[in-house]
DNA sequence: CGTATGACGTGCA
DNA sequence: GTGCACGCCATAC
């Protein structure tokens, strides 16, 4: 079990309505200083059941996406995410 | 196997 | 309040 898998592990275990930052994300995954990892593994690996669009920067901002930002905005509006 | 990269995070100017 | 630079770890090439 790689990095990679426990991150989209966690990923794939976000509620709908709920956003989870890249560093609570490495957290869950074991290792909380590797936040950094989880952004780059979600960029080289954006599978489409993995919805990484609920994976948010820390202080509440999009950061990026692998398609289009304002895809990730609208889908997070869409779904009613917590995007205070 | 070694080097470079990156959707980050925090601190300081 | 905004912008720049540094640090840190796993993945990809």
């Amino acid at each position: 079990m790689s990095f990679k898998e426990r991150v989209f592990a966690v990923v794939r275990g976000i509620p709908r309505g709920r956003t989870l930052s890249y560093k609570e994300v490495a957290r869950r995954a074991g290792n909380k200083k590797a936040y950094r990892v989880v952004g780059n593994i979600l960029n080289r690996n954006c599978d489409p059941e993995i919805p990484c669009h609920r994976v948010i920067r820390a202080d509440r901002s999009i950061g990026g996406y692998n398609r289009d930002v304002k895809e990730k905005i609208k889908l997070l509006k869409k779904e009613g995410t917590i995007l205070v």
